[in-house]
DNA sequence: CCCGCTAAGTTGACGGCGTCAACAAGCTCG
DNA sequence: CGAGCTTGTTGACGCCGTCAACTTAGCGGG
């Protein structure tokens, strides 16, 4: 009654709910977010969800695509921080990356893995997607231009890198890795075999 | 009513609820294994899995075991093939590990991912995930041996070479790549990027 | 100014789910 | 043969997602 007065109409039932189940999710896990609960911590009714998501797949797809959303932008902040490809920048890139997952396990799980989100295409959630991967080849073509890496199809290139930090973050976050394993010397090796790997002097 | 007979004790349910759980899972994914429909399937009441199971996740832990076994013999039956670490060795061993999540993508969904495994420590499933990762380590130390990579920590490296992997395999599987790419040309990418990433020679 | 229209939220109901407790049927072994 | 253990069944409970019918709030045109 103090502040979000107009208590019919809610404001923005829509940020909320949003807002609400990523917190649940890194709560709980996207297995503990529920309509009928989400509608409780709101002080809104169980099914007041429906006139802004179509089901409660759609609410996750899109809590899942906000954060591809702040993923990406913290990649382009890493790119913008130290501008033209220095050597130590993919090392970063993959630390920031992983740190994220390791940071919003429930949240990075949810992004990727089709279970939680039965419905068929998401159009919404393939473009964000897509945009991080584009980052990421931006970020290889930098290096290339610099002479650093070969100059092979970049997204075959981008592709191998992505699948070695994603899987790294999603084992970690599986609890996969033994955890007396240092987090830090695993990213470094593993972002320093993949330049490797990719080097022109070969 | 014409070859299971002795219908009320029923043989072997335990090993029928696994078989039953896995096929459901190819057809359907994980969420789609419920415990009253397993029941129908076998012409069993609901909660008949209970003698046998505890509760679904452990059901689901069982059946997720089963799957790392299945894989580790995959690997070790590449190994076997080509006794003496072949250059073309570890490529091999890449395909048979992505091959295998492609063909069963709810089965290998289940076994990492915690979504759908609520409990706790469930000691079965690590053991069973820890083997297939010592069967990945005893590969990297018979490439060290032929002295065809570096005498790093044999665990950091196959750590490394478990995460591209399964990252690549997850990507595939949750269809974060595009279908345009080719898929074997992908995991060559990704095999050779990692073998000369940790070249001996550098 | 008020009246009706629409958007936003609520309530009741339905069927499906996991699971527990109480019960029944079949097997095993003394 | 019968007691006791194992295996399977049934009924019930409280969750869940979702739909249909309802109510309320706010807004724009007469």
């Amino acid at each position: 009654m103090t502040r979000e007065s107009t208590a019919y109409h809610h404001g923005d039932l829509r940020a909320a709910l949003l807002a609400e189940a990523a917190a649940m999710i890194d709560e709980g896990g996207t297995s503990s977010v529920t309509m009928r609960e989400i509608g409780r911590r709101l002080g809104v009714s169980r099914s007041a969800a429906y006139r802004h998501f179509e089901d409660k797949s759609a609410l996750l797809v899109a809590v899942a695509a906000a954060g591809f959303d702040r993923l990406r932008d913290r990649l382009e902040a890493v790119g913008a921080g130290a501008p033209d490809a220095g050597i130590e920048q993919l090392p970063q890139v993959g630390r920031v990356y992983v740190r994220f997952a390791l940071e919003n396990p429930g949240h990075y799980r949810l992004m990727y893995g089709k279970e939680a989100i039965t419905r068929e295409d998401h159009p919404e959630l393939r473009e964000t997607a897509n945009a991080l991967f584009d980052e990421l080849v931006r970020i290889v073509q930098s290096y290339q231009q610099s002479g650093t890496i070969r100059r092979e199809d970049p997204h075959l290139q981008a592709y191998v890198a992505w699948g070695a930090v994603h899987g790294l973050a999603s084992l970690l976050i599986e609890g996969q890795i033994l955890t007396a394993v240092d987090v830090d010397a695993l990213i470094r090796q593993t972002t320093s075999t993949l330049l490797d790997g990719m080097r022109a002097n070969l």
